[in-house]
DNA sequence: GTTTTTTTTTCAAACGTTTGCGAAACGCTT
DNA sequence: AAGCGTTTCGCAAACGTTTGAAAAAAAAAC
């Protein structure tokens, strides 16, 4: 339309010093005109750097994961990185596929979470075979040999059990999830280490919130004067109880949780609760990223720190 | 590797009939033994069909939006097209930038949530222009000329409504959000209309959780014995006024919902609501723009059912 | 042994962009 | 008018894939 060539136009729009400045605002009106934008994937073709960052979760409608998530797609828009979202639906199957698509899609990077069946870890090493880094995050591998990215399981079951022991409790009952997970190995470890077997202490695991209430509901016969409960899913079914008991917060049972902050907000009392923060989670993970993008090749596992958030409840 | 040429390879993977068995059965060795993935961008650039959709909503972490986009990326995944999820922070600005992200990458289709500030839809209006079809979800545009996937707003406002009536309430407590959107306008209308003046009601709107929470709080004193919430944010904002109270559910007041769900279900007893399933709604938008895609031009508003589920809070 | 048919493979172009290199076009100096 | 320096631009290749058309190789027919 301007009897240029097609080097010229992209010299034009990209302010090359070679083109002179009548020609470059030819071209740049023009391209304003017919509402111009370049083909994302010519680009990526052509450069071979497809700024794009793979997101593998077990399910992206989760109390936790959808902050992680939020937080990793602000970075990433910021950083001009797309982010290509996969649920696995804690399916390893599915897992394998997605890893597929990622690599389909040259993506630059991934972000994990395994799922609680995942053995095989064979499709991740494929990626980091290819210069992929992966940061794994929440449910991440035992080896230390990858990028992880976790809240500090220990430290916040130790907070946790250290405000109870210093609120003069004497016997509470503790609500962990399936035995079988390894943040859930580590909270209670923490937790009972914490306690120390200074007061008594009823332990029970429940897999789901509905468990957790039925849990709550029998073992509150045995009346604990405060309950922990490890995580938001396990709290919502420990509440749940607890208001159908009747009992008072705090007065006749103390109740404190590790949870991402959103679920103690909507009781009344507010619930004490020890912070694991999907969103700042989610922050470290993309600095880490983009560490290992800048060529850091060492291994580790970063923690986010955990605070202790007053409710009323204990 | 093989001595082959670069098209010869590429119709064996195909299986295409003009390659010999044993030429295929070569070709596929090696590149399972290669670990052979396509490259996406080629094919999207050659194809001109990037099988990719964008999905712009005001925070993907949000009771209503991630399980909407739980459901779009399901169906994305089963029908080999990918999701880029992007934010908009309800702020126009980043809304309009992410349109242009969306051009960019050569989405074919888009599924956008609106921020309560636009007005200017032309960036919308373009992508159209351009054959990309959109289908507005939740917070849609007023006018007829757009695909749209709503919930049934007057239809959930009105059952809300009509249960209340039945239960021989006296004095509601009407609890909605931001004027200026049209979802609260459509619930009002929907939700005055069926009331029809027939019990004292006391209008609030409330721009978030905490205002909800104040305005209740305030309302109580005018010992309305029903609230009515036109949304879950607005309903964790009353319920901790409620709680904090000290009124008990549903014997001193009653509490009825607009939900996705989840929310009410965290309470005891558990709140009566109206649902809309931000799941289902996502399965609704999908095949609307499958629809699209499969070549329909005709512009419609579609809603979802409501239905009431029942807790024990009226 | 030559032609025809069939099978198998390669060539070349295209998608949109970038960029090293080379080439016009112009003005200026001799 | 020849030489030189600048400024401004175009050519061509490359990224990885697909596909119509052509070519090569093999097999069959005479």
């Amino acid at each position: 339309m301007l009897g240029l060539s097609i080097s010229t136009i992209s010299r034009a729009l990209k302010n090359h010093p070679d083109i002179s400045e009548k020609t470059k605002q030819r071209v740049n009106e023009l391209a304003n005109a017919l509402d111009y934008e370049p083909n994302a994937n010519a680009i990526h073709l052509r450069t071979s750097k497809n700024n794009l960052f793979g997101l593998i979760v077990p399910s992206i409608s989760n109390f936790f994961y959808d902050s992680f998530i939020a937080a990793v797609e602000e970075e990433s828009r910021k950083n001009n990185y797309s982010l290509l979202i996969l649920q696995s639906g804690d399916d390893a199957t599915v897992e394998v596929e997605n890893i597929k698509l990622c690599r389909q899609n040259r993506i630059s990077g991934l972000f994990a979470c395994i799922t609680s069946q995942t053995v095989n870890l064979d499709p991740f090493l494929k990626l980091e075979g290819l210069d992929i880094p992966i940061i794994f995050f929440d449910k991440v591998p035992d080896d230390n040999i990858y990028n992880k990215v976790c809240v500090a399981d220990a430290l916040s079951a130790n907070i946790a059990a250290t405000t109870i022991l210093e609120s003069k409790k004497k016997k509470v009952l503790a609500i962990f999830g399936n035995e079988n997970l390894s943040i859930t190995k580590k909270r209670l470890a923490a937790f009972n280490k914490a306690i120390n077997k200074k007061i008594k202490t009823i332990t029970v695991h429940a897999n789901n919130s509905a468990e957790a209430e039925l849990l709550t509901s029998q073992s509150l016969k045995e009346k604990p004067d405060t309950v922990f409960c490890m995580s938001d899913e396990i709290l919502t079914g420990a509440m749940k109880a607890i208001q159908k008991s009747g009992l008072k917060i705090p007065e006749d049972i103390a109740v404190i949780s590790i949870s991402n902050g959103f679920i103690p907000t909507l009781y009344f009392p507010e619930i004490t609760y020890v912070e694991t923060s999907g969103y700042k989670l989610g922050k470290l993970a993309f600095s880490s990223m983009m560490a290992c993008l800048g060529g850091s090749t060492f291994m580790q596992e970063l923690t986010i720190e955990s605070l202790l958030v007053e409710g009323g409840s204990i």
